[in-house]
DNA sequence: TAGTGGTCTAGACCACGAC
DNA sequence: TCGTGGTCTAGACCACTAT
């Protein structure tokens, strides 16, 4: 790396200065979604690092889900709609059968300002505007997710209208703003049925799992928060705990 | 290692093989909990591979929990009730205030024939014997957990009196029967409360977070089958997606 | 056959904790 | 000061993919 070693107050690992100097490429854009990355032969010797070192910078960022290796072909940018990474963020399954992943009905898509809890969780000046989406997502032709959605408008100009919206949106974040969706946290509840009962074809209060996500960039920025609330008769959310 | 590697099918790394052996001595309980290891020089040389070998089985197998490394002092069995273990499968937390971790009340213990499900989910045959418990868990004084929980009975022989039974469960198989859970498998849905509403202190019908939790040894053998219904009226299960 | 990542080795020096 | 884990290097060979 350029920089020699500081004191050992705040010492970071040289590989961790190199991952940061790799994440900092996806941050710029220098390294787009899909792209073959350099070897890592030739990224020791253009950061003066062995390859031991970028080895270790690139496994975990490979673990962040930020890269894809394969053998014998290259290390390469992830996208977000790899089919494998699509079910990144998405843990509902059915009780029964496979994975699957639902349809969305955009119900609604507006500019407005921003709820005092949106403008506290997105880092946002208070009544700042937001992009807000309700969606009602379906498997097959059951309903079985209604969700809403707020942006900060600034990080998103030109948003589509709404016809233009795609069913999976951490792409369209990513190909249309160079935005990454790189983790999340999500918070669940029990709550009872409301105003979506209609939609989702139950009754006013009828169980319904809440789950409340805020959604992070590369940076570690807050960029969406989305509050999904789902029957869960014939789904259920999943949790490895290792 | 002793073995010679067998051809291309069936291939395994050699740290991979490392990581087996050193996770056996910890199923046969040659190294037990808060024991401190071989240092990764010894073992080396025990195991007839290099320290960079060893070093990556032992990293691989600290990231599972298993082991702890203190730097300067050596590297450590983990223990069930480490402070922060008994937060790996304890995910609910209080909307405001940090974490906490409820107390227990049995309010039964049985010994009964299992279910047909609890038989297929810890893998005994049909009827075989099962120790089933029933807990109901508060913090401070307000319950917010209904617990139902079943152990193989033939598994747990000498299982304590209902007076004789301490909060943390996983602690006690560790110190009793030498079992380690290692992993866990959890199911979340929305649910009605129906019996458990008095003992929870809510009205019949109200949401209630249920968490299925099938855990599993240091061989993957299924050992408990725990059904939890939460209250999360000032709860939260709480994840992180990265 | 050439180039990539995957694994393995051997040795060096540093940071930390106990003595 | 000593022993531990933490990091870094340099080089070797293997397995996989594409050509």
């Amino acid at each position: 790396m350029a920089e020699e070693q500081s004191a050992a107050i705040g010492y970071k690992p040289l590989y961790m200065q190199v991952r940061e100097s790799l994440v900092q490429r996806l941050i710029d854009g220098r390294w787009q979604p899909g792209e073959m990355i350099p070897s890592e032969i030739q990224l020791a010797q253009e950061l003066n690092v062995s390859q031991g070192t970028v080895r270790k910078a690139l496994d975990t960022m490979v673990k962040e889900y930020l890269l894809v290796r394969r053998q014998g072909r290259g290390t390469f940018v992830a996208q977000a709609d790899d089919a494998k990474l699509v079910f990144q963020f998405f843990r509902l399954k059915p009780d029964e059968g496979g994975a699957v992943y639902p349809d969305s009905r955009l119900r609604a898509l507006d500019r407005a300002a921003a709820t005092d809890d949106e403008a506290e969780m997105l880092d946002l000046a208070p009544g700042a505007a937001v992009i807000r989406m309700e969606r009602l997502r379906s498997i097959g032709e059951t309903p079985v997710i209604a969700e809403t959605i707020a942006l900060s408008a600034d990080r998103f100009p030109g948003f589509p209208e709404r016809d233009a919206v795609p069913n999976n949106l951490y792409h369209l974040y990513s190909t249309h703003w160079g935005i990454t969706i790189a983790q999340a946290e999500e918070t669940l509840k029990a709550v009872a049925a409301g105003a979506d009962a209609a939609a989702l074809g139950c009754s006013v209060g009828a169980p319904l799992l809440r789950v409340h996500r805020l959604a992070r960039d590369l940076s570690d920025r807050p960029v969406e928060l989305r509050i999904s609330r789902c029957l869960t008769d014939a789904l259920h959310y999943a949790v490895k705990l290792t």
